[in-house]
DNA sequence: AGGACGGGATCGCGGACAAC
DNA sequence: GTTGTCCGCGATCCCGTCCT
């Protein structure tokens, strides 16, 4: 099946599939679904099949079905049934389990599979607020509980990256604005969690926008070159990690005096440094998250 | 100290069954 | 048909123990 030596605790397939530890443990005494391995003391591991297994029974008992009744089930009439109540309603949540599953197991193909099934009855814009956002909610989550490592995140990252790249390359080709009004789209130093303003610069395209997209890491010099060349600007930013809470507001005074000189520019930031921050800065605006900030536009 | 284990107590729920 | 009781199941909480 594969070669990957993934080995998760009980606490690890409790933070990734819901189900409490103790069950977890209960339901293997009781209805020997796992037979997990032991270390010297008597700890169990399990490997990315167990993962699979508990995902599904989740998900069946999650929507219902007795714990007894799964139990009795062979592994071929649980996939057989998880697909059968697979439903439009329930797509989104069944498509994260499996994208959690590729992401553990470095499955990329599984990864594309999942998406093209969505694709069939999703815009790419449902696709990412259904799915991929709460996707990375959860995997901030799974951070948090250090059941993730970082090579995870990378992993699954650059594939939604990719996704992103051929959406914005469509959107690009096919983009029809006037040059009255430009937004500036980049990430601060240091910072690289690019996927949120990648998104942003898809739907602005979306919208007919005019978008300049400068990338990730940008120093605040860089931006006052692009000032000279149109005569109203919006920036807009995605603080993920940086700046810093405590060098937030140097930052936003430095931008206001070095980038937003002129009246009729402004500067949008998302992102989780400013969730629970209100700018009092003229110019400067923050939001809790893309729609609301859309609206504005 | 903290994490994991396992046993026991308890609670809510639902099915089965009998009595009215 | 409905009401009341009983019982089993699944989940959760608590506690004591063990190990690093």
């Amino acid at each position: 099946m594969n070669n990957i030596k993934s080995v998760f605790s009980v606490k690890d397939l409790e933070n990734l599939s819901g189900v409490k530890a103790h069950t977890i443990r209960i339901w293997e005494k009781r209805y020997n679904l796992f037979s997990p391995i032991r270390d010297d003391n008597n700890i169990r591991s399990y490997n990315t099949d167990d993962l699979k297994k508990i995902l599904n029974i989740s998900y069946l008992n999650n929507f219902g079905y007795k714990i007894s009744k799964i139990a009795k089930l062979t592994e071929s009439e649980m996939v057989a049934l998880t697909q059968q109540i697979y439903s439009e309603k329930t797509q989104a949540s069944f498509a994260i389990s499996n994208l959690k599953f590729a992401m553990f197991n470095f499955d990329a193909k599984l990864f594309h599979s999942t998406y093209d099934e969505l694709e069939k009855s999703k815009s790419f814009e449902e696709i990412f607020y259904d799915v991929f956002i709460p996707l990375l909610d959860e995997i901030g989550f799974l951070w948090q509980t250090e059941t993730l490592k970082p090579v995870h995140e990378h992993f699954i990252s650059s594939l939604i990256r990719q996704k992103l790249f051929s959406e914005i390359e469509k959107a690009q080709k096919n983009v029809n604005f006037s040059n009255e009004e430009v937004y500036v789209l980049y990430l601060p130093m240091h910072e690289i969690h690019e996927l949120g303003i990648m998104f942003v610069n898809y739907l602005l395209l979306r919208k007919n926008k005019h978008v300049i997209y400068l990338g990730e890491s940008v120093p605040m010099e860089d931006l006052q070159e692009v000032i000279k060349y149109y005569n109203k600007i919006t920036f807009l930013s995605y603080f993920t990690v940086q700046p810093e809470i405590d060098n937030l507001e140097s930052y936003l005074f430095d931008f206001k005096n070095s980038i937003l000189k002129r009246e009729q520019d402004r500067f949008y930031i998302l992102g989780k440094q400013v969730s629970d921050y209100h700018s009092q800065i003229p110019g400067i605006y923050t939001f809790s998250g893309i729609q609301a900030m859309l609206m504005t536009l």
